[in-house]
DNA sequence: GTTTCATTGTTAGGTTGTCTAACTATTAAT
DNA sequence: ATTAATAGTTAGACAACCTAACAATGAAAC
């Protein structure tokens, strides 16, 4: 049975300020809105955090989890990729690549195959050094999912594509 | 009854990369944290697009909401109040005034009853163009969420609340 | 009331991470 | 063989943050 316990029909704390209703409104679904955005901050603070931690910027970061993703898989990523990824320019790639492997999180080796192109690959220090960081935490979010029933899995599942879909729909008219 | 499709129990698509289960795993439990990542990725991006609509950065509109909350509750925001809600310095709190000032977001008053202090006004123009800007899609996530049942709600809450704490409850070590 | 310390905001100068534009090296197409 | 497209690098500009030093006001001590 999942531990986790409601705080709103539940526990005490009312999720404040920012949302308010459109008219009259059900409180509690603002409360839950305003569950999001605090679940959002939470998110960017951690990553504020691990910045620190690391020395790195927010992008890096995220680099460096792809990069790490792809060497479970024995894939191999350009710097193409992970701009494509990221959203930045070929050339940021260029030297957040550089970042990393100043830092000794990645290294540049010969692409087979293409010989314009350079595959990057994570180093070791780089895979220990973001497991350590992020393991604990992973590792409790996954606990409390893997605790929910199907039931609630589901109903939350639902939820976060709904919300994703009205991000995605095209916010300005 | 919502009329959110789940995309796990119901739907086709798989969350797909990045979380994989620390052992053999349930992959529904790791399909909602892809999910969680989705959504993140999209408001994420939402945020870029508006960025790029208005032609500001990113606190300058968390600045701007900061504001027009205060203004609906006849509140007064100083520039130490934006520094520290934004977790920036007061030297970046002025150029962050500066810069809405000059777009004509925000202006500046004189604070009644402390002359050091410097409130900030979001103007009309502020207000109308965030809430042109950022109705629709507010209006989609109120909908969705009130669309639920009081039980589902309980449920995503205690989710949001869970991984809140997950990520609050101090990441490395 | 004057001296002293704390608070608020500004300015100057530096760092970081992005961008665009120009360039090289390789590959694919005609 | 020439031409066009792709991958990466470099140089230079810009935006937004930082720290440090400063001015002005307020509060507290004497």
């Amino acid at each position: 049975m999942p531990e986790v316990k409601s705080s709103v029909s539940g526990g005490g704390e009312r999720a404040s300020g920012y949302w308010y209703g459109p008219d009259g409104s059900d409180a509690s679904a603002v409360d839950v809105l305003n569950l999001l955005r605090r679940y959002r901050e939470a998110e960017t603070a951690m990553r504020g955090r691990v910045r620190g931690d690391m020395g790195m910027g927010e992008k890096d970061i995220v680099a460096l989890r792809y990069l790490l993703e792809a060497r479970t898989r024995n894939a191999v990523l350009r710097q193409k990729d992970l701009a494509a990824r990221l959203d930045i320019t070929n050339a940021s790639a260029s030297s957040l690549v550089d970042r990393l492997v100043r830092h000794g999180f990645a290294r540049r080796v010969p692409h087979p195959g293409d010989r314009r192109s350079v595959a990057v690959e994570a180093t070791d220090q780089g895979d220990r050094e973001v497991r350590e960081t992020l393991r604990n935490m992973h590792d409790r979010m996954y606990q409390v999912v893997n605790e929910m029933s199907p039931d609630e899995r589901a109903t939350v599942a639902a939820f976060l594509s709904a919300m994703t879909r009205s991000l995605t729909d095209r916010c300005p008219e």
